[in-house]
DNA sequence: TATGAATGAGGGTTCATTCAT
DNA sequence: TATGAATGAACCCTCATTCAT
C-alpha cells in the first residue's frame, strides 16, 4: 500500500506480488475451511479447526475473513456459482444436438459436479439452512433463481410446442425437488451404489422428469 | 388396576390425576418448544426460550426432558409419525374410488398436514439435518423408509401393469424430492400464493409425477 | 402434640405410638444416609440418593431433617459420641487390672469400633473436614476435647510418677496423631492385612506410644 | 537452539520472552488459586473466585489450566514435592553431626515449611481428601511413599542396632501420624501459641517419637 | 404425615472475536 | 502482515429446598 517512492515500477511489482500472495493465502484458508466444514458441519467446526487446518494463527484468520459465518458464506457463494455455471440452456439451433441428448448432458454435468465435490455439496444440502439470516437469504435467492430459470425454460418449451400444457410454476419446483433429492442421495450414500453408476441415475431422473410414472 | 379396598380407589384416582397432569404439562412444554424451535430454529433456541415460552422454571424443564436435544428429538418423532400416518396405500379393491382420485387425496392430505403444521414442518425441512447424530439417524431412517415404501408401491404398480417400465429406485426418490420441495415451498412462502391454493398445487404435483413434462 | 380431648389415655397411647414410629423412621433415614455417605462421600451424595436408599419421598426427608448438612452433622455427632464413649480412663484402684493391660484394652476398643464401623469412620476421617462451618467446629471441638482429655491424663500420670517428665501438650497430640493415623490406615486398607490383625496393631501402637523408637 | 542467521536471534528472544511471560502468568494464577483455596476450601472456591483474585478473565483461566480440579491437582503436587524435598535421610558418616541433632533438624525443617506455607498445608490437611479420584490417588500415593520411606529408615536403624526391636510397619505410621497431627495443629491454631514456639514443639515431637511416654 | 412436582440460584466450560506486540 | 494471548458473553445442566395437594 505504501506505493509512492523512488522506484514506482519495482514498487508496483512488489504490490503485485503482495496481492498475489494475499490471494493465494486467502484461497488456502478457504480450502482448509471447506474441508473442515464438509467434514464436521458448520456448527461443529470451530475457528480453531480452520486455522489449524490452514496452518495460520488465530488473528491471521480475521485478517482475511470477517468472521466464521463470512467465510462460510463465501464458500457457499463459490459453490452456488459453480452450480449455476453448470446450468446452461438447451441449444435449439438447427445444428445443435438433439434436445434430449442435451438434457442428459446437463443433468450428468450437475451430477458429476456433485460427486466430484461431495464435500461442498454436503454443506449445501445439509448445513446451510437455518444458520444465519444472510446465508439463508443467499440460499433462498439461489433456489429462487433456479426455479425461475426452470419455469422460464418450461414456459418456453410450452410455447414452442415441445412440452405439453402444464403448470410450469409447480413443474419447475418439482424438477428442482428431484435434482435436490438426487444430490442428497449422492452425497449421503458414501461409497454406495449410486455414485458408481452416476450416468444411469442421471438418465433415469431425466426420464422421470420427462415422462413421469405413466409415460407415453 | 382399579383395585377396590380400603382406600385404593382414592389412591388410584390421585395417581391417575397426577399422571394426567403430568402428561398435560409435558404436552404444554412440547408445544412451547415447538413454537420456539419453529420460530428461531434449533441453534438459536435456548432452553431459556423454551421455559419462558412454557412459563416454567429452569429445573422443571429437566424434569420432563433430558436435554434440549432430547425434546427436539421427541418433537421430530411426533412429526414424523404424523407424516407417516398420512401416508397410506391406494385401495385397489373393486369398489374403491378410482386410483387417481385416491392419489390426489393422498397428496392433499400431506399438503394440508404441512400447511396446518407449518411450524413443525419448518423444523423438519430446515433445521433437523446436521444437528445431532441421533437426530440425523432418525431423519435418514425416516426418509429411507418413505423411499422404500414408494419403491415398493411403484414396483407393485409396475407388476400390475398400471405403471410403465421404469427405474423404480430412482423414480421413488424423485417423487420424494417433489414432495419435499413442495413442503419447503409451502413452508417458505409465508402467506404467499401457494398455500392459499393448496389443492391446485397438490393436483399439479401429482400430474407432474404421473405424466412428467411430456405427458401423453 | 394435639393431646387434649375426650380420651386422653388412648390419645396418649396414640401419641406414644406416633412418636415411636417417628423415631424409628428417623433412625431408618439416618441409617440409609450413613450407608450412602460412607459409600459415596459427602459431596457426591445427593438428597436423592438418601431418599432412594431410605425409600421415602423427597419432602419426607425434610420432615425429619432440616437439610443435607444437618443429617450429616447428626451422623457425625452420633459417631463422635460412640468414639467418646469408648474413651474411658484407667482405673488406678488397688484391685484394678494392671495399667498396661487396661491401656491395651482401651486401644483395642477404639480399633474395633473403627473396624466395625468402617463406613462411619470413613466419613469422619475423609469427608468431614472443610464442609460446613458447623461441621468443622464440631470436629475441631471433638479433637480439642480428646486432646484435653489426653493431656490431663498425661498430666496425671506425670504427677503420679508413672510417666516421665515430658511436654504433655505435645505428647497428647502425638498420641492423637497415632490414633488418627491408625484409624485412617484401618479404613483405607480395604480387606488388607491390617484389619485382620487388629490386636497386634493395637498392641504395637500402644508400645510405640509408651516406649517410642528407642524404648527402655 | 539459538541458531544464528538472518533474524533468528530476535525470533528466539521473542519466543523466550513469551515463554517467560506465560510462565509468570501461570505462576500468578497458581498463586491466586492457592490463596483462595486455602481461605475458602476446595468446594467453596469457584473459578470465579480464582479469576477475580488473579485479575484475569474467565477464558484466560482455561488457557492455562484445564479445569478447576486440574489447577488444584497441580497445587497439590507442588506442595507434595516441597514436602518430599524436605524429607532427607540421616547422614551416618563418621564426620556427620550427631544423629539426634540431625533428626531435630529434619523435623524443624518440615515444621517451618508448614508454618511458612500455612495456606498450602491447610489444603493438604483439610481439603484434599475425598475430592477427586485423581487427587485422592495422588495423596494416598504420597502418604504411602512417606510411610515406606519411614519404614525402611526404621528397618535400617534396627539393623544397625540404633533402634530397639519394634514393629516397623506400625511404628512408621505412628510417626507419620504424629507429624500430620503436628501439621494440623500448626495450621489450625491461627496465631496461637504453637507456631511461635516452633522449635520447642519440633523437639518435643522428636522426643516423643524417640522415647514414648515412658522413656528412659 | 407423606408426597413429588416445581423451583431457580449457581456453576463450570466453550469459543468467536479483539488487540497488543 | 502475522501472531496468539486475552477476553467475556453465553449456555446447558444440577440439585438442595419448598410447597400445594
Amino acid at each position: 500500500m505504501k506505493a509512492s517512492g523512488a522506484m514506482p515500477m519495482e514498487s508496483d511489482g512488489r504490490a503485485e506480488r503482495a496481492t498475489k500472495k494475499r490471494e493465494s493465502r486467502r484461497r488456502a484458508i478457504l480450502g482448509a475451511a471447506r474441508r473442515v466444514f464438509a467434514e464436521k458441519g458448520y456448527h461443529h467446526t470451530h475457528v480453531s479447526d480452520i486455522i489449524e487446518a490452514a496452518g495460520i494463527a488465530r488473528g491471521t484468520f480475521y485478517l482475511y475473513f470477517e468472521s466464521k459465518s463470512a467465510i462460510f458464506l463465501e464458500l457457499l457463494e463459490q459453490l452456488l456459482d459453480e452450480v449455476k455455471a453448470s446450468i446452461v440452456g438447451v441449444d435449439m439451433g438447427a445444428n445443435a444436438p438433439p434436445v434430449p441428448e442435451q438434457l442428459v448432458d446437463r443433468i450428468q454435468r450437475i451430477v458429476h459436479l456433485v460427486v466430484d465435490n461431495r464435500a461442498l455439496t454436503t454443506i449445501l444440502v445439509r448445513e446451510a439452512v437455518g444458520l444465519d439470516a444472510e446465508v439463508d437469504a443467499k440460499l433462498r435467492e439461489f433456489y429462487q433463481s433456479v426455479h425461475l430459470y426452470l419455469r422460464d425454460a418450461l414456459e418456453n418449451g410450452k410455447r414452442m410446442g415441445i412440452l405439453r400444457d402444464l403448470d410450469t410454476e409447480v413443474a419447475a419446483f418439482c424438477i428442482l425437488g428431484t435434482i435436490k433429492q438426487l444430490m442428497e442421495q449422492l452425497v449421503m450414500d458414501e461409497g454406495g451404489g449410486l455414485a458408481d453408476d452416476v450416468d444411469r441415475v442421471a438418465l433415469a431422473v431425466l426420464d422421470f422428469n420427462l415422462r413421469g410414472l405413466l409415460g407415453r
